[in-house]
DNA sequence: TATGAATGAGGCTTCATTCAT
DNA sequence: GATGAATGAAGCCTCATTCAT
């Protein structure tokens, strides 16, 4: 359990920290200084640094597949769904403004990594959108989501928007305002409508 | 003139590293090399190697701005301009997926650096929407592009849909049929129809 | 007290060093060399390479210091404190050659240094001149030592004729004699005879 | 004409530049900017920057000479050559005071040098003692100066008071009367006295 | 298990020197 | 002869990693 503590406080440490600098700009000596513990602990939980740092996107991702997991299993109808959903990715991208770059260069680098470590981090980044896709599904199957493009797609589509949104317009002061355009976008571009109905048809 | 040419070349091969690898992980020796240049050259242009790196994006951001310019300067009708500037942009991210990384730290950064400095990274980080803010504009006076969000709003989504296809998209077998995708999906959200046409109204 | 003695062991093989070359051309590879401790080392101890050689003659004083104390504190008669200071201050000199290049520019450069560091930097210096003019104080005060010029103005004519002779008369063949001249010009100098008694007379 | 023009140009440049750092805090950058010449012709006059600042103290040295050679001989009675003699030497200590760590390098060094250049600097500081040698030999000669004592080394002991002086007590505000103790000393220290001349007749 | 002093490979930067103009 | 843009060797410093305690 202490050795839980441990791991889990170096992560949480770690995460913070990348809430203002870059994975590169941060030392480990930042680290186990924010995290309470000595450096040679970082080493008995995690291979090396880069290690401890793949395994924070794993964490948050994992965290934010459950938020919209829970959405998705309630029993709101689809509009208010979405809606929630808007919230959890916003809040997710605001709090994390630099957590999508090692994402990204875990991407950049998995074709150098060993299978499994490569296999680990494509299902930890696949979290991301499959809770989105799960609840665009649930929209696809009600009718209300065009069918044309694959949820997974608009999942990505999504995620790629609130992640700007949280960049460009979350410190804004007509921040409310913003998130109406983005959601009424969206709406526009991924809902159903008798135009998508026949792509749909067409492409059948 | 010579001067300009290992200014240029020096930027030039920063820039192609940027495609591969993120700054922190170049090094000197690798974009001199590169260059074909000696490493004291780098201090004779710039600064130091954060300089050096600050200024990629200024030169491409302005590239991409004279070739979406191009666009909305020319006479074809607001449909073909549009599938024009997703060519552009797609092309751009494709080539350069670890540049906006650099943009992103610089926004981070912005905040320490000196007033004039500033001044010119939103300069040259505005001139990535710009281009594409005037032919949304045309389209938005032309009424096929909804009024009721701003072109400069739209343009960001246009971008960062753009970047996250590169990141995505590009290099899958189906790159064309997620591409007709794509588009098929801002357009649903950015163009006009009865329902933008009465939010406009409303908001107006 | 490991700290303490990689630390000591930093200072020694810098002064060991200033006895053959200047701190400029003396690289931190040879000096962590020779005193068998890993570059990095030198930062855990000293802020940087110039922290490191700023100390040194702090130490050197000291030490300095407290063998002419021992001198001052003994119960020998005047002549013999004085011949004995005379060895100490040769030996000191002969066995840096250097290390008053340091010295004289920490002195140089101590007006652009903050208020406390320059505090510790004459205080350090200060050391060099106490030692020998407590033992001429004493001189003076048992009425050997002129009393028209201040003990420590003739410490520091002291010292400054030590230093020159461990330059130029050190590694001579007639040493000996040499220093005897030294000894009977400073005697000669700075004791007190009808001539300087009629001096301090007028001056008072 | 205009070849000699610009070694001096270098040569002032490089000495004035010394007045207020060493050697090896000196750029060539700003030798040659504060001498209005371009870099490549530090080489067209002198070997490299060493030998440069290896030619400063020959020169100056040689100024020196000339201005106490010139004292030297004057028709003053010895005395008052003697004060010009100290005049001469506290305004060339005061107005250089790093020139003399460059002699010092060079002396450190001589050992390492091809046998001319070593013989070169050799003459070219024998100068500076030689001026001050041949006032005390004159003094010797009227037996005003100790016999007992050669005169070259009494004008080393001179020559290092007087830069002592230079460090600690010229930009004091008492300098008039610091300046009357250093003569005080030195003359008792270096006339000749009833006891000098039973030193004398013991050593003969 | 936990620590942090010690390490040294590797990177950035400086600056004396060269050479084409 | 005069220049200064270009060079790259050499040095300082950082920081991930190790290991004795």
């Amino acid at each position: 359990m202490k050795r839980t503590d441990k791991r889990t406080r170096l992560l949480a440490a770690a995460e913070a920290l990348l809430a203002r600098k870059r994975m590169h700009e941060i030392t480990l000596d930042e680290v186990v200084k924010a995290a309470h513990t000595g450096k040679g602990t970082v080493y008995l939980h995690f291979k090396d640094k880069e290690d401890l740092f793949q395994q924070v996107p794993e964490a948050c991702c994992e965290k934010l597949f459950c938020a919209l997991d829970a959405v998705a299993k309630g029993r709101q109808p689809f509009a208010a769904k979405l809606d929630a959903a808007w919230d959890t990715l916003l809040a997710f991208h605001e709090r994390r403004r630099t957590l999508f770059s090692v994402i990204e260069s875990q991407q950049e680098y998995s074709s150098h990594l060993k299978c499994d470590m490569r296999r680990r981090i494509n299902a930890s980044q696949g979290r991301i959108w499959e809770g989105v896709t799960r609840i665009l599904g649930q929209g696809a199957a009600a009718r209300m989501v065009r069918a044309d493009i694959p949820p997974e797609v608009l999942a990505r589509y999504m995620n790629s928007l609130a992640r700007m949104f949280a960049r460009h317009f979350a410190a804004h002061r007509g921040r409310a305002e913003q998130k109406a355009f983005l959601k009424r976008f969206f709406a526009a571009g991924a809902f159903e409508t008798n135009h998508t109905r026949l792509h749909s048809r067409r492409t059948e």
